[in-house]
DNA sequence: CGGCAGTTTGATCCCGGTCAAAATATGTGG
DNA sequence: CCACATATTTTGACCGGGATCAAACTGCCG
């Protein structure tokens, strides 16, 4: 394993508030992975025996239903902890942790758990943060599927994506992982076929260019406009 | 405001690890408040200057859209917290909290949070657990959503309140609070209309019985049935 | 007993799911 | 480098669940 270098940590939000060594410490209890693009990091129902933290690429974090389909409950972008069944007082992960793209994660026993929360200022406090924006984001999702059509949606999530792991480009915003429809179809509750049709209707309108996994936001104004009324 | 009995917290999950002084020393901090249905005890986006427990009643969390539209997250049944916005690293509150019946609450000021997690053991683990159930609840909910439909939504959905919150009568078992089609509609992502058509067909065949704001549940079995497939 | 809050029921319409099939990328092994 | 297998996307045709519109009905409270 590569000796990795503190400033890796330093600038990311549960460790900005250390010290070098508390940083140096913690690097060094930490299993580094690198997992390909459409692995499992862990699954529902899994003994949670580790956190992590994602430091490049995008974590799909999904559910599966007893009859097959799958749900995307939330996506995490780089930087951010992920697998912290603790913080929700649980023993076992409650979702499957997908790579969106290819990934580098740092990962820590649970046992080290409460030792970060109490040997290290902030950590316990960002940590709940992240946790409170999780589940902001979940509540504005069901207040979207019960409020909102399916085109409100699709074009609302495509935003939220894009702001949350985008990357400039000529022709516009792209989501900087491969997405397929139904990758977006399985965040807006919807199908396929309809993501198709909405996303050929938007780039005819000059909205979004897509290619094959690839989809860039050429006039995010426009789909605000679409997702707001 | 009357003496608060030490036996009213003793049983509770966040408190029970606790010495009867400690508990005392809770309770002589605590604000106690009475306030009828349909109110509001704390409103989205106020300062999160209080935290809750709710002795007695139902609280119904509610979220409210720019055009008006109400959606319920969820129900907190009595002896649990609520208010706990510092448990997501919040500053704010996150939703409105209504009254779905009388109600008793407890409340102290967020400056005695720190306290409490530091203080008294189990605290902070029970809260946690409790966060960790109510983001189990809302992911099912969006699972539901993206995946059922309306008439297994709506199964499950009363089967849940009639979980966590029934009372048991010679033709069944009750929710032990006022509750009418809309607000089933606004927990389901539905309309008033779909709800009345779907109990009346389930009255006629005797899985339900219903009153006006009264919900009975006469044949659970049946129901988890459509709920199920 | 008048009036409102809640419920029921009918009629109609359309969004978006389902079914079906073709077109277009991408990858792989020979 | 080509041919074939596979994954992804597109498009069309159809249909049905559930929303919407509209109106009547039923407690219930003051």
């Amino acid at each position: 394993m590569p000796k990795l270098d503190e400033s890796l940590l330093a600038p990311l939000p549960p460790f900005s508030h250390l010290e070098r060594s508390q940083i140096r410490t913690i690097l060094d209890q930490a299993s580094s992975e690198r997992h390909d693009e459409g692995v499992s990091v862990f699954t529902e129902g899994d003994v949670a025996d580790r956190f992590f933290l994602l430091l490049d690429g995008t974590i799909r974090v999904v559910k599966i239903t007893p009859d097959g389909d799958q749900v995307t409950s939330l996506h995490i972008p780089s930087g951010q902890l992920f697998g912290i069944a603790q913080a929700l007082g649980r023993t076992t992960y409650p979702a499957t942790a997908v790579s969106a793209s290819e990934v580098l994660t740092l990962s820590w026993p649970t046992s080290l758990w409460q030792t970060f929360v109490v040997d290290y200022p902030g950590f316990a406090t960002e940590t709940y943060k992240t946790v409170g924006a999780r589940v902001s984001e979940m509540n504005t999702r069901i207040v979207e599927m019960s409020t909102q059509h399916v085109e409100q949606r699709v074009a609302r999530a495509l935003l939220r994506l894009v702001n949350q792991s985008g990357r400039n480009t000529p022709e516009g915003i792209e989501i900087s992982f491969p997405i397929t429809r139904q990758d977006v179809s399985e965040m807006t509750g919807t199908t396929l076929h309809t993501v198709s049709r909405l996303l050929s209707a938007w780039e005819k309108d000059g909205l979004v260019a897509s290619r094959r996994k690839k989809i860039i936001i050429c006039d995010p104004h426009s789909l605000v406009v679409l997702g707001g009324a």
